[in-house]
RNA sequence: GGGCGCAUAGCUCAGCUGGGAGAGCACCUGCCUUACAAGCAGGGGGCCAUAGGUUCAAGUCCUAUUGCGCCCACCA
């Protein structure tokens, strides 16, 4: 890169083309090394029914730290990439898009258009999403972008099924399922969305046959018409006698027999249940123990069949109106009770759930669920933040089995084979050509799709190659880190550890990072509903992906939701503008007025203030990589942000100038030195967070050793700074003496370009800190504004004065002119210096403390107390004196 | 019904394994000081939800309570 950092910081100006250097320079791409440790993410693949969200932002984000860091650290790091098909959601996108642009329904395209449509949609919102991927700086692999219905994906999904199937895992059942009538498909239990809706309760007496009526309660009247049985508590005397007797359904008039089973409590309702086995899953549970008949009464498209009679064709809820004011009109509504009644709903259209009857693919799951339940109790998999453990083992513990069939056509579509002769199943990964029962050609394949999830489930080794032993497979896997939203622990974390250890014999990952969801400004979530949903790229285009990348993991703890808010991408944005500000400074000085690079020391002659920051440096470089280690990424960020602003320009380079500006050429080359070094290490902390602006201004920088790409450059390894002579002590006193000279002189109201004189006290310990390097005096001179009284001349005891800095600074009063203020503010230093120390006195006295608390803590304390009487008795000596003089 | 999270400065939130309360924004005062007004310097503002307990020491650990939020669950 030649010419000079632009003047101000336009993100938009440098980020693409970043991107494109690194693309192009090949560093995201990830190669079997064996050499180096591998370092694996696999991407969960975003929906290719949109664009990005900022739950993608903030979830990639992570993932890219993560990436990028380990990368610096020399790790060999493949981030994997990809989309996912997303099943019912893209079906109802593209069936949607067809309906509003052609009038017609999916069913008028038949399967093949169908198909074909969504493979377009597929090509033109998969770019889409990719581009956005760039543009959030992501450095994944590209060369090895997936997607879940590729053709090693499809591959890989059907050698999962037969195997599972062969090992008797997965089975074909009816059962009663989740049924949605608004997308017409089934669905797994997860995909059910539980919410309590505003119903009633409806009390109906069923006549005795013979007498012995029974009054039962229900939310549902419609599922009447499918009743086979009303189920008493064997225990419970009210209906004790009737056990195996009839009653008789209203209006309808069919007889049904009255039957003892442990399911109903007495205390709910009458006690007495309606039993319907073909649209409530208890039911059927009933029902099969007493070997009931299963009649629907509810078709696939929520209307009533032809068993609700005169209701045939009516909607499940107009039924039920119409239904209840027959019941009503004819006597046999006893009461009617409001409340909230649980409905469960669908999680992609919302419409409420039907439990139906139906023929479904199952996976049984409680054998396959023990290994990954087993894998999170022995760390094999660890979660961060530890909670989120819990609710993975819970949901493994009380697993029921999986429905993965799914009546879509867009997705994987089950490799089962019915033969139309003796009706064999085949499950098998490639087509059959006949029946190897009855040798029929006559073979139709299954015509559903599986569950998305069923694909995803397999995500971390179908993109890694298997069912072939790849070198990629034995190199890249397991995974080292899953990085996820909490609300997909059930449908995906679990299943890929199930599937995993099934397949793989081993964990998909070593550590699960989950995190929380981006809400809005006032704590909602995000929603298309809402139109509170903030558009990623938008951002980008108005701050810089830099900003919004800082902005999501900033003062968020793991695990817990963000809120997005404009304050804070200013916030960050304006970091960025520091950093580019100070870099600009320091490139400006590390140049001649020809703009050539000047010669910088290779090895600096430190002053206190280059040891002061770079064990500061140091310590920070330290402290990250701790927190990065342990997932504490948002630490992570305040710290280099404090490092660079607070300390690296805020007194770093304030005073540092002197010398550049000075006449001392060693001098000058040392402090360019420093200057460099530091900025370099901080470029390097910072470029897993910030990539695009740091990366802009490394290629800036004079190149010595250093890697022509940050993103290639080393992780800063720390260590290497001794602060033996206290440089860093002197310098705290300094800015300390700075500070406080400061504040007397805007509490005094002292104009900002009157220089002030002062005078330092001889007393042996601060006076000698300060003096010990001149510089530190010029520098405390020049950041206040003040001047030094010449030579070492003492304070006469009662001389009128102003003091600061640990009471080891005298400024004479007549510079001051406000005695009143400087009593005042000197009588509130003796009260704080007084609770000070009566507070640190007592706590020493305490034999408790001094016997129990670590000998640094007390050493600590001891110190203070010394410190502060002796403050105490200056301060007290220099407000008598001014209170005589005043 | 079970489980979990959150309650800290006006707002949004940090505070890791217990040792003198922090940031950003907002607010007040003064500054266009040749890196930066997207900035600089200074300042005000908090019984860290409540009540107990453990400890020499609790925002931090334990128990209970209150309020808000989330997840799970087969109440007809």
């Amino acid at each position: 890169m030649s010419g000079e950092l632009a003047k101000t910081y336009k993100p938009g100006d440098f980020e693409d083309r970043i991107y494109r250097t690194w693309e192009e320079s090949g560093s995201f791409h990830a190669e079997t090394d064996e050499r180096k440790r591998s370092f694996t993410i696999v991407m969960p693949p975003p929906n290719i029914t949109g664009r990005l969200h900022m739950g993608h932002a903030l979830d990639q984000t992570l993932q890219d730290v993560l990436a990028r860091w380990r990368r610096m650290q020399g790790r060999a790091v493949l981030w994997l990439p990809g989309t996912d098909h997303a099943s019912i959601a893209t079906e109802l996108k593209v069936a949607g898009e067809i309906r509003e642009k052609e009038g017609k329904s999916k069913e008028d395209l038949g399967r093949e258009e169908f198909l074909k449509r969504a493979w377009e949609w597929k090509g033109l919102y998969g770019g889409k999403i990719a581009e956005q991927m760039r543009k959030l700086g992501n450095s994944c692999d590209w060369r090895r972008e997936r997607f879940t219905m590729d053709e090693g994906c499809s591959r890989a999904v059907k050698e999962f099924f037969v195997r599972l199937y062969k090992k008797g895992y997965i089975y074909r059942g009816n059962r009663i399922i989740n049924w949605c009538p608004g997308c017409m498909t089934s669905l797994s239990d997860v995909e059910v969305e539980h919410e309590d809706v505003n119903g009633k309760y409806w009390y109906f007496r069923y006549l005795g046959v013979g007498g012995g009526d029974i009054v039962v309660a229900t939310s549902r009247p419609e599922t009447m018409f499918g009743d086979v049985a009303v189920a008493v508590h064997p225990d419970d005397v009210r209906y004790k006698r009737l056990i195996g007797a009839k009653v008789e359904l209203p209006v309808i008039g069919r007889e049904i027999p009255v039957i003892a089973d442990v399911y109903p409590d007495p205390d709910k309702g009458t006690g007495a249940v309606k039993i319907t086995p073909a649209h409530d899953a208890n039911d059927f549970a009933v029902g099969e123990r007493h070997n009931l008949e299963k009649i629907s009464c509810i078709g696939r498209d929520g209307k009533m069949n032809n068993l609700a009679g005169k209701y045939a064709g009516m909607d499940r809820f107009e039924c039920r109106k119409a239904w209840v004011r027959e019941l009503e009109d004819a006597g046999f509504l006893v009461k009617t009770e409001k409340r909230a009644i649980p409905a469960g709903t669908c999680y992609r259209c919302g419409a409420v759930v039907e439990p139906l009857l139906s023929d479904q693919w199952f996976v049984s799951m409680s054998e396959l669920a023990k290994p990954a339940a087993e894998a999170a109790r022995s760390r094999k998999i660890v979660h961060t933040p530890e909670r989120f453990e819990k609710v993975y083992l819970r949901w493994l513990d009380e697993i029921k089995d999986w429905c993965v069939s799914r009546q879509l056509w867009w997705g994987h579509r089950i490799p089962a084979y019915y033969c139309g002769v003796c009706g064999e199943i085949i499950v098998s990964a490639e087509e059959p050509d006949a029946c190897p029962a009855c040798g029929s050609a006559k073979l139709r394949q299954d015509e559903d799709v599986l569950d998305t999830w069923f694909s995803s489930a397999i995500w971390p080794f179908s993109t890694l190659g298997w069912p072939e032993e790849t070198a990629d497979l034995k190199y890249f896997y397991p995974t080292d880190v899953l990085v996820t939203g909490y609300d997909i622990i059930f449908f995906w974390v679990a299943r890929m550890a199930f599937s995993g250890l099934e397949v793989m014999k081993d964990v998909p990952f070593r550590h699960v990072y989950v995190h929380g969801l981006v809400r809005d400004a006032e704590g909602r979530k995000m929603s298309k509903s809402l139109g509170n949903g903030v558009d990623p790229l938008e951002i980008i285009n108005n701050y810089g992906a830099d900003a919004l990348r800082f902005t999501l993991l900033s003062g968020v703890t793991p695990g817990n939701d963000v809120r997005f808010q404009t304050e804070k991408l200013e916030a960050s944005r304006n970091f960025a503008n520091k950093l580019w500000n100070a870099s600009r400074f320091v490139i400006m000085n590390l140049k001649d007025e020809n703009g050539a690079f000047l010669p910088v020391a290779a090895a600096a002659r430190l002053r206190g203030e280059d040891v002061w920051i770079l064990s500061k440096a140091d310590e920070t470089v330290r402290e990250i990589t701790a927190n990065m280690e342990a997932f504490e990424l948002s630490l992570a960020a305040r710290k280099i942000y404090e490092l660079t602003w607070n300390e690296y320009c805020d007194w770093y380079i304030e005073f540092v100038k002197s010398r550049l500006y000075g006449t001392d050429e060693e001098d000058k080359q040392s402090a360019r030195h420093v200057l460099l070094r530091v900025l370099r290490d901080i470029l390097r902390l910072l470029h897993p967070f910030m990539p695009y602006i740091t990366e802009e201004i490394w290629s800036f920088l004079p190149r010595g050793e250093e890697e022509a790409l940050l993103i290639n450059e080393s992780w800063p390894a720390g260590g290497g700074i001794s602060d033996d002579g206290g440089a860093a002590r002197k310098i705290e006193l300094a800015m300390e003496a700075i500070r406080g000279i400061r504040n007397l002189r805007a509490e005094a109201g002292t104009a900002p370009s009157k220089k002030l004189r002062a005078v330092i006290l001889a007393a042996p310990g601060a006076r000698r800190d300060l003096e010990a390097e001149s510089e530190h005096l010029k520098n405390v001179a020049r950041l206040s504004e003040i001047v030094f009284a010449s030579g070492r001349e003492e304070i006469p005891e009662d001389a009128m004065s102003a003091v600061v800095a640990g009471a080891e600074i005298f400024i004479p009063m007549d510079e001051l002119l406000d005695y009143e203020a400087e009593f005042e503010r000197l009588s509130r230093e003796r009260q704080r210096l007084e609770s000070e120390t009566a507070r640190i006195s007592a706590k020493l006295s305490n034999a408790g403390f001094t016997g129990n608390a670590p000998e640094a803590v007390v050493a600590a304390e001891r110190e203070k107390l010394l410190k502060y009487e002796d403050m105490l008795a200056k301060v007290t000596a220099r407000l008598g004196a001014l209170a005589d003089k005043r």
